[in-house]
RNA sequence: AGGCCCGUAGCUCAGUGGUAGAGCACUACCUUGACACGGUAGGGGUCGGUGGUUCAAUCCCACUCGGGCCUACCA
C-alpha cells in the first residue's frame, strides 16, 4: 500500500481509536501483578462539561505517561470518569428548565427536578468522555465511574458515617460563606476576593451611654451596624484609655454597647482605631464575640434582606438597608464622613453574588487530624509535588486550615446520611434508619442538605477502585502513581484527596502530583467558562489533528510558565508530522528488498554517517526519557522533533540517497537497516505524544518488512536508554562542519544549486576525517551537489576563481570560475575577517588577564587557547585568500 | 499584607557560571522523484534595570522596575 503525499488524520484517526478500544489496549489489568503497576486516575470532569484546552493538555500529558510506561513494561491503568458538579450543574439544568418550562426549581420539587438533572446527565454525560476519545486517550473506559453511581454514593455514606463516629465530622451552628442567590453555604475554597473593589469607608459616631461623648468607628459595610455588639479598641491606645469597659449606646436600635480592648483585631493606625463589632456577620468580629463573650445578633436573612433584628429596616433587601442606615445616621448627625477604600469583597465563586458571612447550622469536616498526617506525608516524602515550589504552597495552606463546610443547601448532590427525630436528635447511618438512635423515635426526617462536590472527588483515587470493597484493583493500583492536574485545585481537591487517601487507606493516595501550567488564550488571559474565551480544542483537531494539538501542548508545557496557545505553533507541529509522514514514506519507497532482522537487533552500521545517526538516535532516546522521568514534556517532544527533523530527515536521509539508488547490494542494504532502525525506533518513542500518525506508519513500515507486525505499537517496546558512541558523533563533526562551510559560501555567492561544484579542495583535515568527508560529499544531492572533491594537507594550489570557506580545523577552497563575483567575494571575505577579529579580541583580552589563567579551570584555559590558535589561523588564511582575489 | 512565577530575537518561548538557542514571522535563492505542511542561505538580541559575589554572570545574591497568579478577618 502506498501512502498519500500528506497525512490526512481525519482518515486514520477514528479508525484507530476503534481498534485499540476493541482490542481492550487499555485495560488495566488487577490480577497482573508480575509487572510493576502504573496507574493515574483521571481529574473527573464536570459531568455537564465540554472539552476545553485545559481537558485537553491534562489528557495529554496524562496519555504521554501511560502510553510511556505501558510501553516500558508496567501494568498501566488510567481510570475515567465525571463528576457531578453539584451546584455547577444544578444551575445549568435550571436555567434549562426556567427556559423550556418557565418555572424554577421549586416550582418542580425536589424529586421531579432532580429527575430532569438524572435526564441532562443521561443526554450529555457521554459527551466529554467521546471528545476524550477523539483526542486519542488511552482510558480504561470499563471503569468509567461517576461521583453520583450507586457504589461511589456507598463510598460516600461509608466515609461520612465513619468520619462521624470518629468525632470528624460535626454539625453545629457557625458562621459561614453564604450565597443569597444560591441560597446555599459555600466553603472558604468556593469565595473569589475580587481584588481592589472600589468601596467606601464610612464613618459614624456611637455615643457613649452616659452621653459623655462619643466613639467614631468606620466601616465599609454600614448595615451590619444594626448587629453590632460592641465597640473594640486597643488595649494600649491613649486615645481610648478612659472608655473601655463603658457602654455606648446604639443610635437606632437602643441597645448598650459595651466597649472592649482588643489587641488582635484592632489596628491603632487604621481608621480612628475603634472597630465596631458584629459577631454575626463577621469573620474577624465573630472571633472577637467569642473571646470577650459578645452576643451575636443575625440582621441578614438567607434571602439577603434584613431579618426582624434589624428593627426599623427590617425586610429591606442589604443594599437598600445599607443607604437606609446612612440616611437615619445622618439624620442623627452622628455621622461622621466618608472616604473612598479599595477592599476585597467576598464573591460567589459561582455567580459573582457578594457573599454574606451569617450563622447557620451546618455539617463541618474536623480538619486538623486530618491535615497533620498529610503534611507529614508531604515532609517524609511520600508524596512529591513536581514542580517543587507547590509544596510551599500545599504546606502553607495545609497549615492554616479551618474546618470544612461541607453542607449545601442543594438538591443535585449525595444527600447527607443524617435523620432527625421529632426531638431533634440526629441519627448518622449507611442506611435509612427506622428509629431514632437517640430515643427510639419515629418517623425520621433526612437532613435535606447534600454535600459539598469536592467531598466526592476527595475519595476518587480510591472510590473508584472499589472502596469500601477490599478489591483486586484497589490492590494493584492503589496508591497511584501519578495524580496530574491544575494547580488550581491544590487546595479544592489535592490536598482532600491526601486526607482522605492517607486516613481510609492509610497510604498516600498519589506518589507523585504533577501540576501542569494553565492554558491561557493568546492574550494571557485564563480561559474560563464565565468569560466565554473558550477554545474548543475539537476545531483545533479537526483542523489540524489530534497528534499536532498534541504535540503541541507537549511541547509548550514547560515547568513554570503558563501556556499561551498561538496557532502558529500548532501549524508547525502539524507540519512535523507531515514530515514524519513523508520520510517514512521516502523509507517505504527504498525498502524494497530488504528484510528485517530477527528480534529487531540495531543494524551494523557500515559508514561514519551510519554511526553518526545511530549515535544519535541513540542520544534522542536518552535525552526523551530522562526528560519524561523528570515530567519535562517540552524537553522530551522537542529531543524527538530535533532527531527526527533536523538529524534523520536533513542529513541522515539526504546521506542515504546514493547508497540506497547506488549500484553497491551492501551498502543499500546498509543504509536500509539504518534508515528503518532509525525510523521504526522514532515511532515508538513518538508514540505517546502523537498516537495516531505513529500507530499508522509503524503498521505500514513494519507490513512491508516484516509481514505481520504487533496488533498495536502500543504493545512494541518503549526505545531503552544506552550507551552514546560519543566517537561516532565527533568523527561525523566535519562533514557537517565541511558541507556548511560550501553551502554557506554557495548560499552567500548566490551559486545555484544547479551549478555543481567541481574541483572542491579541502585540507588541514586529518586523514581519516577527510576520508569520511570525501566519501560522504561526493554527490550529497540537495546537501551541496559537489562532484569530484579535492583533498590536500593544504590546498595551495592557485584558484584564481574561487571562494574560500575556513571552518574549525579544514579549509574549503570552492572554484566558481565564470559564477564568482570577485568584489562580492572580496566584500564577503571582508565581513568574515571582522567577525573573526570580534571574536579574537574578546578572547585575547580574557587571556591576557592574569588571574584568568591562574584561577580557571586549566581545560577553559586550554580550549580558550586551541580557539585563539584556530581564529589566528583562519584570519591568516581568509587574509591570504584575499590577497590572491586582489592579484588576480 | 504575605507567598510564588515570569521579564532572553518582531511574536511565542527554551536554555546554561565559561563563544547567546528554537519555532513562527522576515529577506534572497531553489519545484532537486519523501515532503512547498518542503529545501538552502541570510538579517535580527549590550538575555528588564542597578549594585554585589567570581578569573568569568543572561545564569548565583541583594535591591529595583514592570507583568501575572495565589493566599489573607485591616474594620
Amino acid at each position: 500500500m502506498d501512502l498519500a503525499k500528506a497525512y490526512e488524520h481525519a482518515h486514520v484517526e477514528a479508525r484507530w481509536y476503534r481498534r485499540w478500544k476493541e482490542a481492550g489496549l487499555f485495560h488495566g489489568d488487577e490480577s497482573d501483578r508480575s509487572r510493576p503497576a502504573f496507574s493515574i486516575v483521571l481529574p473527573p470532569p464536570n459531568v455537564t462539561g465540554s472539552l476545553h484546552l485545559g481537558h485537553a493538555l491534562t489528557a495529554t500529558i496524562q496519555d504521554v505517561l501511560i502510553r510511556w510506561k505501558r510501553m516500558s513494561g508496567f501494568n498501566t491503568l488510567w481510570l475515567p470518569g465525571t463528576d457531578h458538579a453539584g451546584i455547577a450543574t444544578q444551575m445549568i439544568v435550571e436555567k434549562e428548565v426556567l427556559r423550556t418550562e418557565k418555572k424554577s426549581r421549586q416550582d418542580l420539587g425536589r424529586a421531579a427536578f432532580l429527575e430532569r438533572v438524572w435526564a441532562w446527565k443521561e443526554k450529555y454525560g457521554s459527551r466529554i468522555g467521546e471528545q476524550h476519545q477523539a483526542l486519542g486517550a488511552a482510558l480504561d473506559w470499563d471503569r468509567e465511574r461517576f461521583t453520583m453511581d450507586e457504589g461511589l454514593s456507598r463510598a460516600v455514606r461509608e466515609v461520612f458515617v465513619r468520619l462521624h463516629e470518629e468525632g470528624l465530622v460535626y454539625r453545629e451552628k457557625k458562621l459561614i460563606n453564604w450565597c443569597p442567590r444560591c441560597r446555599t453555604a459555600l466553603s472558604d475554597l468556593e469565595v473569589n476576593h475580587e481584588e481592589n473593589h472600589a468601596g467606601e469607608l464610612w464613618s459614624f459616631a456611637y455615643p457613649l451611654a452616659d452621653g459623655s461623648g462619643e466613639v467614631v468607628v468606620a466601616t465599609t459595610r454600614p448595615e451590619t451596624m444594626l448587629g453590632d455588639t460592641a465597640v473594640a479598641v486597643h488595649p494600649e491606645d491613649e486615645r481610648y484609655r478612659g472608655v473601655v469597659g463603658r457602654k455606648v449606646r446604639h443610635p437606632i436600635l437602643g441597645r448598650e454597647l459595651p466597649v472592649v480592648a482588643d489587641a488582635l483585631l484592632v489596628d491603632r493606625e487604621f481608621g480612628t482605631g475603634a472597630v465596631k463589632v458584629t459577631p454575626a456577620h463577621d469573620f474577624a468580629d465573630h472571633e472577637v464575640g467569642k473571646r470577650h463573650g459578645l452576643e451575636s445578633i443575625s440582621v441578614i436573612e438567607l434571602d439577603g434582606r434584613m431579618g426582624p433584628a434589624a428593627g426599623p429596616l427590617a425586610g429591606l433587601d442589604r443594599f437598600q438597608a445599607r443607604a437606609e442606615v446612612k440616611r437615619l445616621v445622618r439624620e442623627l448627625g452622628l455621622e461622621r464622613g466618608a472616604r473612598p477604600h479599595a477592599l476585597a469583597l467576598g464573591r460567589c465563586q459561582r455567580c459573582e453574588t457578594v457573599l454574606e458571612p451569617l450563622l447557620s447550622d451546618q455539617w463541618f469536616v474536623r480538619i486538623e487530624p486530618l491535615a497533620r498526617p498529610a503534611i507529614e506525608a508531604v515532609e517524609q516524602g511520600r508524596t512529591r509535588f513536581v514542580p517543587e515550589q507547590w509544596t510551599n504552597t500545599y504546606m502553607a495552606w495545609m497549615r492554616g486550615i479551618h474546618d470544612w463546610c461541607i453542607s449545601r443547601q442543594l438538591w443535585w448532590g449525595h444527600q447527607i446520611p443524617a435523620w432527625y427525630c421529632g426531638d431533634g436528635h440526629v441519627t448518622v447511618a449507611r442506611q435509612a434508619p427506622a428509629a431514632c438512635g437517640t430515643c427510639g423515635s419515629s418517623p425520621l426526617r433526612q437532613d435535606e442538605d447534600v454535600l459539598d462536590t469536592w467531598f466526592s472527588s476527595a475519595l476518587w483515587p480510591f472510590s473508584t477502585m472499589g472502596w469500601p470493597e477490599p478489591t483486586e484493583t484497589l490492590r494493584t493500583f492503589y496508591p497511584t502513581a501519578v495524580m496530574e492536574t491544575g494547580h488550581d485545585i491544590i487546595f479544592f481537591w489535592v490536598a482532600r484527596m491526601m486526607m482522605m487517601g492517607i486516613h481510609f487507606m492509610g497510604e498516600v493516595p498519589f506518589r507523585t502530583v504533577y501540576l501542569h501550567p494553565m492554558v491561557r488564550d493568546e492574550k494571557g488571559q485564563k480561559m474560563s467558562k464565565t468569560k466565554g474565551n473558550v477554545i474548543d480544542p475539537l476545531d483545533i483537531t479537526g483542523q489540524y489533528g489530534a497528534d499536532a494539538l498534541r504535540f503541541t501542548l507537549a511541547a509548550l508545557t514547560a515547568q513554570g510558565r503558563d501556556i499561551k496557545l498561538a496557532r502558529e505553533r500548532i501549524e508547525g507541529y502539524r507540519a512535523f508530522v507531515n514530515k514524519l509522514w513523508n520520510a517514512t514514506r521516502f523509507a517505504l519507497m527504498n525498502l524494497a528488498g530488504w528484510q528485517a532482522p530477527a528480534g529487531g537487533a540495531p543494524p551494523a552500521p557500515a559508514t561514519p554517517a551510519d554511526r553518526w545517526i545511530l549515535a544519535r538516535l541513540q542520544r534522542a532516546v536518552n535525552d526523551a526519557v530522562e526528560a519524561l522521568e523528570a515530567f519535562r514534556f517540552n524537553e522530551a517532544a522537542n529531543a524527538v522533533y530535533r532527531f527526527v527533523w533536523h538529524e534523520l530527515c536533513d542529513w541522515y536521509i539526504e546521506l542515504s540517497k546514493e547508497a540506497l539508488s547506488g549500484a553497491d547490494p551492501d551498502r543499500r542494504r546498509t543504509a536500509q537497516a539504518v534508515l528503518a532502525h532509525c525510523l521504526e525506533t522514532s515511532l515508538r518513542l513518538l508514540h505517546p505524544f502523537t498516537p495516531f500518525v505513529t500507530e499508522e506508519l509503524w503498521q505500514t513500515l513494519l507490513a512491508r518488512v516484516k509481514g505481520r507486525p504487533a496488533a498495536s505499537i502500543l504493545l512494541a517496546a518503549y526505545p531503552a536508554r544506552g550507551a552514546v558512541d560519543e566517537g561516532a558523533e565527533r568523527a561525523f563533526g566535519p562533514v557537517i562542519g565541511v558541507v556548511d562551510a560550501i553551502r554557506n559560501v554557495r548560499g552567500e555567492m548566490n551559486v545555484p544549486f544547479r551549478t555543481a561544484l567541481a574541483g572542491v579542495q579541502v585540507g588541514a583535515l586529518a586523514p581519516e576525517a577527510l576520508a569520511t568527508v570525501r566519501e560522504e560529499t561526493t554527490r550529497i544531492e540537495r546537501l551541496a551537489n559537489v562532484r569530484g572533491l579535492e583533498a590536500g594537507a593544504a590546498p595551495t594550489r592557485r584558484v584564481p576563481q574561487s571562494a574560500v570557506a575556513v571552518g574549525p580545523g579544514f579549509e574549503v577552497r570552492v572554484p566558481l570560475a565564470g559564477a564568482v563575483d570577485m568584489a562580492a567575494e572580496t566584500a564577503r571575505v571582508d565581513r568574515e575577517v571582522s567577525k573573526v577579529d570580534a571574536d579574537l579580541a574578546g578572547l585575547e583580552r580574557k587571556l591576557a588577564n592574569p588571574s584568568f589563567a591562574a584561577r580557571a579551570p586549566a581545560e577553559v584555559v586550554d580550549r580558550d587557547r586551541a580557539r585563539v590558535a584556530e581564529l589566528r589561523q583562519r584570519r591568516e588564511r581568509l587574509l591570504a585568500h584575499r590577497a590572491m582575489l586582489e592579484g588576480a
